[in-house]
DNA sequence: CCCACCATTGTCAGCGTTGTCAATTATCTG
DNA sequence: CAGATAATTGACAACGCTGACAATGGTGGG
């Protein structure tokens, strides 16, 4: 910095201002700093930054997900927007399940460990109390990815999983559906309690009177497998499941091949999230597009933006269903 | 650290020297200056070591791997070595496919950007000769995780696919097959080829004579389903496929439910990875478990070793078996 | 018993930035 | 046009630690 200071003929203190982009800052001064840095190739030291100032350009990703696919598109959408702005990622494991005494431990030492500028939260960290209180008096910026609820506190990045789940049913009921069987999520995963709840209002908006049958399939393969199981007990069967995760959507296609019926031909399902196993079963199945890597993308920005101190607000990213093979129009009536 | 210094009567040097083991210090200093650090809860500020020091009590896990679940895995393990150690993980992203200059060119941004003590690299990265002269030059530590060919360069961890491959192969002979398939990985994949190898070589010594047939499998799923079923296709059809990984393994089952081929009853299939995917289709595949992260975690640590400059050589770390549901004596010749 | 030598501890000057505050100059206001 | 206010720039002291080197005291050989 002072080669490049010299280099431009100014003080070390201007050049700062430049690379911070702070106000007051003249173009011509400007300019000849910029010519300077691009000449002499300068990088500002991040240690030095750190320690003179009060930022540390490194915000990290608090997780506790199961799910590895989550996970990594959780990691790279903010590692794309820490690319973005010169920041570096950090990332922090913490279990969610302990007592809530241990995780206010291991968060403090996390703090205390090296400083950080913010916390991408994802869930099921993004909703625990303990958490968002401690970071709140702590007086550490976190956005919530995925949140179950807004908050006042802290901004949150999330999608519309009523909405989307809506857009299935109309899907469904527009392939020509009208028997259908759903397999919910865990029952405090407020994701999946909204996905059926918007799939449910859709079918009764668009004229569906009977019955909807449902069971747990617990978000996991094998829940799939069982729930989905239930659901082709019933008679009359259904002719379309709608499965609130991908996981459990696996499961069901294993619980229709068991049971000797072909997907589509004889019954479709339609998965959630997008992951991985969408493309890893046979046949691909039919689900929601989850624009996680955008809302880890968008949650980190917004920890970097400097005076983003905006309301804490909601922000709603869109989604997509992605048509593939698990869905067709049912068998005629025999 | 002035209060440290202060609290246990001692200069702020010798302070530091008990914070970083270093020799020439004697017993009732050391225990003077780590009951202050405790009473204190004296936390040493990164930035500054790192301004002040060589070190930067960070390194980085280089990867561009599309596996999720390998990632995932590769970070678990590196990450618990620096919670261990008191470091802390960054993670970058290189693209293997890119030309040999602009990898180079990222690699040169990372270092600058933010300096490291050094890199996990992960396959591909850990063989791409760019990437390890590149790294040698400019004399940064490096260990390779599951690198195809040891190097005089620098350490290695991986594990013995050879004898994993061999290790399968005596399952299935035992399990009383005679007939097998091998779904191979891509071409330029040396751990595909020595599981390959390794199985193909324990048959040989097992006394099996009769031909063996193989197919290209990519290591992807839709490989696996058209590279299972030229398997099936041959006369007489084998009994016992070796998948060289989960993916293609997973594949090979959809192959054979179309073919109408009941798993494990009409035929047998063996994975390699103990992926996710293993647990995500049915019947669960019976696999070899990669210690992945436990090599994450041995690469990290030997980054981390102050003085392990010890020789470069390649660590192999145990694999075991892992016995589920896709596996089955062959059905008495009819 | 003296001196070279080693183990131990301390002093001090940075490391490369940013924050504070002061100095200078341009722009307004009435 | 004077005084006031705002914009622009610079000087300099931290930030919290480690590296180089000096100082001290003890040990063993001659």
């Amino acid at each position: 910095m002072n080669e490049v200071a010299r280099h431009a003929g100014v003080s070390l203190k201007s050049v700062s201002r430049v690379i911070n982009r702070e106000p007051h800052v003249s173009d011509v001064l400007r300019t000849k700093v910029e010519k300077a840095i691009a000449e002499l190739d300068y990088v500002p030291d991040l240690a030095a930054r750190s320690l003179a100032g009060a930022r540390s350009f490194i915000i990290s990703v608090l997780f506790d997900n199961p799910s590895p696919n989550y996970t990594m598109k959780i990691q790279a959408g903010a590692y794309q927007a820490c690319v973005d702005n010169q920041y570096h990622l950090r990332i922090d494991r913490i279990d969610s399940a302990r007592p809530d005494a241990e995780i206010v431990a291991d968060l403090a030492a996390l703090l205390r460990n090296g400083r950080c500028d913010g916390f991408v939260l994802t869930p099921p960290l993004a909703d625990l109390p303990v958490v968002l209180d401690f970071l709140r008096e702590q007086g550490v910026r976190h956005v919530r990815v995925a949140p179950e609820t807004p908050s006042l506190e802290a901004p949150g990045i999330g999608m519309d999983d009523t909405a989307a789940g809506a857009a299935v049913a109309q899907l469904l009921w527009q392939a020509g559906h009208r028997r259908f069987g759903v397999l919910t999520g865990p029952p405090n995963h407020g994701a999946a309690a909204r996905r059926r709840l918007g799939f449910l209002a859709a079918l009764a908006d668009l004229g569906h009177t009977g019955p909807v049958v449902e069971a747990n399939g617990g978000f996991s393969f094998e829940g799939g497998i069982s729930a989905g199981a239930d659901l082709l007990a019933h008679t009359p069967r259904p002719t379309a499941i709608f499965a609130t995760n991908d996981d459990s959507a696996a499961g069901a296609l294993v619980a229709c091949s068991r049971a000797g019926l072909a997907v589509p031909r004889d019954i479709s399902i339609c998965g959630f999230d997008d992951s991985w196993v969408a493309r890893s079963v046979w046949p691909y199945l039919t689900t929601v597009y989850q624009p996680i890597q955008e809302m880890s993308y968008a949650a980190a920005s917004l920890l970097m933006d400097r005076d983003g101190d905006a309301a804490p607000a909601l922000r709603l990213l869109p989604y997509h269903l992605v048509e593939r093979d698990s869905i067709a129009p049912p068998l005629p009536e025999a």
